[in-house]
RNA sequence: GGGCACGUAGCUCAGCGGUAGAGCACUACGUUGACAUCGUAGUGGUCACAGGUUCGAUCCCUGUCGUGCCCA
């Protein structure tokens, strides 16, 4: 017997080392069934499962499990990734307490201390996933800095070298003083930030006058080049090829005319600054003005700028050079001012400098071309289909990648270079050896790849590629790839370019983007709010299928999603419900029933059960595959606990009490199939209690991982649907007048039924104990002539429910309940008439909408002259 | 500043040309042999606002306001 209350914890545990042990999860490469791949988007080797992994996780799940019941074979490949930065900076930390410095250990010393470090505390993570219930392919799991991964990585970027799409250039990149190393712009925010604008006077050197500049950052005038104003700026127009003199340098510089100058900013004179800023930098290309760093890696001042302000911060040197340029009166104005400030995303504290250095870089635009023609013509789908703009948008204005960074932990840059500075790019030291000559002397680039170069080839790298694997042949492309929106740009994007690039074909067809997991208030989670949810808490707390059930009712397509504990309890209610249901039937002698066809049930009840199966197979099909997971989880709640639950098994009662042994076997064997079905169904969602109750009632060898999704049978309801709703409206009807007259819940009341549909009598007889039951009353009687003074009546499809309460009631409630009927069909009757009486509408209205609203008009006619003599018997 | 979403019951959301829905919360009643992590019933909405299209608009169009996200 199952006992009163389920445990999940123990349950849990149990079934997933069952799970895993029972190789399920693992993708039969040597099957001939149709394969299905998922490629888990890798989370970072650092990280720990937070909300946003728990909804993709379980997106992804759910897929997997669906269509491994559905008969395939499917492959979801899980692993991390390396996150370079991110990685690198904890070991160092955890270094630095020892009193050891990276760069004292050496390269070498230190990657053996990050592997180490990977050892112990790299698969955080990936046991966490266990919790959650993730049938991922463990047996296939991969990590970036892999071998065979590592080995991608390097024919990629030596082919991509050779075919011109990767090079080495020195142009300005996002430089992060704190860790001296370049930085993706996609990792930069732009933080508004409260300062100044510095109105500076530069003079003409030929003593005719001069000009002021306004700029936000003085302390970048040390690598002033030029002076820009806008060539029809009539202020300026006449100084365009005078020179000149910047202060505290001495420097002579051009005022040169671009109309890329905003007149009405500032002063409409712009000092021109190519190595600090980005837009500076085009200009500076546009004029062929030298380039003039003033800054080394670590944003202080370098030996370019005049020897006292050398070594200086560059905040240091900011308060300098104002002071300075105040006391030589230079300074002609200062204006409090907003601007957008480039600070390093995960920090959000450091600024972030625009510093020129020599980068390797992707050719990004020329990859991009193919991934966007796969999105134009459909054969990439991104859902929801809004997405699409904001990748095409991206991808038209496509920068530069610059790949490199400048940090040990990460694939090492495979190109070597001679004493003469040419460069040799290869797989292996001895193959640029073969190509440099022997005996020449070669020294390896320092720098490291972006991490998401690496993962730009995780569909096809963790197959094995470029090693020509039946993995890589059967499982690329995969089907479809579940991940935020926030990552378009950084993976997915990539994924396609390299995918397309590489093997010639897309690396998914689908891109399912979810959306934000929020705090209950709609806040986003961070942990300076300290509104961090964490989805190991909740899954001690309330189970996994709990918090899985939870976010899957809460994924509406393209909806960013609120969660709170509270919400993950309602739905631990709905686990224990089903639990609740099952130790019911159990308790009621169900047991398997595998020969059973419900096609065979003769029980209208029965019957219409067998529907209601059929119904809730079809609502989670459509929407697992049309990604609507919280109209799969809507319809599977409502189908467990409104049909089997309230209605179901509250009709079968008297079945299972009663005497007829065929009805009795009949529905205990339908109540089985029921359950059976329901926990197929429900498997994806909520796979431990599911498994646990399947094992319990044994209704396979198997176990309900194994199983295979519920088989659709031919709808079979005929008239058992009309019968049983008509029940359903019945008892409701009888169960609302009820409440509303305030009878008592005990106390059992007669039953009349008038103005009765032709085969009432024989649905009042097959369902007579059944309504008796739950509608609390005595035996129904049908009755021909008009209804007994002092009675009270509704409505219902095809018959008047009558309850003859004389003595048992005070009327005063009944009759304000009718008028309040009336009053509301007279409205209706008001509205219809009017509609009907408008020729406006009867000319252009369909036939078919016009015949609707004169049935409404007929129907609301008649109920309200039925319910105009029940007031009138209530004397 | 540009782009994209979204404003429907107290909350979370579904609906999307003719009868406004669900879950939760709330209220009342209730332990009838699965379940109080429960049952039954009920309250609750000028569908953000203003115009327009239409016989008819919560739904389509335009604008306004508000919220969120992305990009500058």
């Amino acid at each position: 017997m199952l006992d009163k209350h389920y445990q999940h914890a123990t349950t849990e545990s149990r079934h997933y080392a069952a799970w895993e042990k029972s190789g399920a999860f693992t993708g039969q490469v040597t099957s001939n069934k149709t394969p299905y791949t998922i490629m888990l988007p890798p989370p970072n080797v650092t990280g720990s499962l937070h909300a946003g992994h728990a909804l993709d996780h379980t997106i992804q799940d759910v897929l997997i499990r669906y269509h491994r019941m559905k008969g395939m074979d499917t492959l979801w490949m899980p692993g991390t990734d390396h996150a370079g930065i991110a990685t690198q900076m904890i070991v160092e930390r955890q270094l630095e307490a020892q009193g050891l410095k990276r760069k004292e250990l050496g390269r070498e010393k230190f990657l053996e201390k990050v592997w180490e470090w990977k050892g112990k505390s790299g698969s955080t993570i990936t046991s966490q996933m266990r919790r959650l219930g993730d049938s991922a392919d463990w047996s296939r799991e991969r990590f970036t800095m892999d071998e065979g991964l590592s080995r991608a990585v390097l024919k990629v970027f030596v082919s991509l070298y050779k075919k011109g799409l990767i090079y080495k250039a020195k142009r300005l990149v996002n430089w992060h003083p704190g860790l001296q190393t370049a930085v993706s712009d996609l990792e930069v925010m732009a933080i508004p930030t409260k300062g100044n604008l510095w109105h500076i006077r530069y003079d003409l050197t030929d003593g005719s006058g001069s000009l002021v500049v306004a700029t936000t950052r003085p302390e970048t005038m040390l690598g002033d080049v030029a002076v820009c104003v806008h060539p029809e700026d009539e202020r300026y127009k006449g100084m365009i090829g005078k020179t000149v003199k910047l202060p505290l340098v001495g420097r002579e510089l051009p005022i040169i005319g671009d109309s890329y100058i905003d007149k009405e900013t500032g002063t409409g004179a712009m000092k021109v600054t190519p190595a600090h800023d980005f837009n500076d930098f085009v200009l500076g290309e546009r004029h062929k003005l030298p380039m003039i760093s003033i800054f080394d890696a670590t944003a202080k001042v370098n030996d370019n700028a005049p020897e006292k302000y050398r070594g200086l911060d560059r905040f240091e040197a900011r308060k300098q050079i104002v002071a300075e340029l105040e006391a030589l009166g230079h300074l002609v104005k200062v204006e409090p001012w907003t601007s957008s400030v480039p600070h390093d995303e995960k920090s959000k504290s450091v600024v972030i400098e625009p510093f020129l250095t020599d980068q390797w870089y992707c050719d990004a635009a020329t990859l991009a071309k193919p991934a966007m023609k796969a999105v134009e013509d459909g054969r990439i789908q991104l859902v929801p289909k809004s997405a699409e703009k904001t990748f095409f948008e991206w991808m038209r204005n496509i920068q530069p990648w610059c790949i490199s960074r400048q940090i040990w932990w990460g694939h090492q840059v495979p190109a070597w270079y001679d004493d003469k500075g040419n460069v040799y790019v290869e797989e292996s030291e001895a193959e640029a050896q073969a190509k440099a000559g022997m005996g020449v002397e070669l020294t390896r680039d320092t720098d490291v790849l972006d991490t998401w170069f690496s993962s730009a080839l995780w569909p096809f790298s963790t197959l094995g590629w470029p090693d020509k694997t039946p993995e890589v042949t059967r499982y690329y492309p995969g089907n479809v790839l579940v991940t935020g929106i926030d990552i378009i740009f950084f993976w997915v994007a990539r994924m396609m370019m390299m995918g397309i690039e590489f093997m010639g074909d897309v690396p998914f067809k689908t891109v399912f983007f979810h959306g934000l997991v929020r705090d209950p208030h709609g806040a986003k989670m961070s942990k300076t709010k300290g509104n961090v949810l964490d989805p190991l808490e909740l899954i001690e707390q309330f189970g996994a299928d709990a918090l899985r059930f939870t976010l899957m009712s809460h994924a509406g397509l393209g909806r960013d999603l609120k969660l709170g504990p509270q919400h993950v309890e309602n739905y631990r209610n709905f686990i224990t419900k089903i639990w609740n249901a099952a130790r019911y039937c159990e308790m009621n002698g169900v047991v398997a029933a595998p020969d059973f066809d419900p096609a065979t049930a003769k029980h209208p009840l029965n019957r219409w059960m067998a529907n209601q199966v059929r119904k809730a197979v079809l609502d989670t099909e459509a929407g697992i595959d049309q990604f609507r997971f919280n109209d799969a989880a809507g319809a599977l709640y409502q189908f467990v606990w409104g049909s089997f639950c309230d209605w179901y098994l509250e009709f079968t009662k008297p079945i299972l009490l009663g005497t007829d042994e065929a009805a009795k076997a009949e529905t205990r064997a339908m109540t089985a199939w029921a359950m059976e079905q329901m926990l197929r169904l429900l498997h994806p969602f909520i796979p431990f209690v599911t498994e646990e109750l399947w094992q319990h009632f044994g209704f396979s060898q198997k176990m309900l991982l194994q199983e295979s999704w519920p088989v659709l049978g031919a709808p079979l309801a005929e008239g058992a649907v009309d019968e049983i709703s008509w029940l359903v409206e019945l008892i409701s009807s009888v169960r609302s007048l009820r409440a509303e007259l305030r009878i008592n819940p005990a106390e059992k009341i007669n039953l009349l039924i008038g103005e009765a549909a032709p085969g009432t009598a024989e649905k009042l007889a097959r369902h007579q104990e059944a309504i008796m039951r739950m509608a609390r009353v005595n035996v129904p009687e049908l009755i021909a002539g008009s209804p007994p003074k002092n009675s009270v009546s509704t409505l219902i499809s095809g018959a008047t429910v009558i309850l003859p309460l004389a003595g048992v009631i005070d009327f005063e409630a009944e009759r304000s309940r009718l008028q309040k009927e009336i009053a509301k069909l007279d409205d209706e009757i008001t509205k219809l008439d009017a509609r009907l009486s408008n020729d406006n509408f009867l000319a252009k209205a369909g036939e078919e909408a016009i015949e609707e609203q004169k049935e409404r008009r007929e129907e609301a006619t008649q109920a309200k002259v039925k319910l105009s003599e029940a007031l009138k018997r209530l004397a």
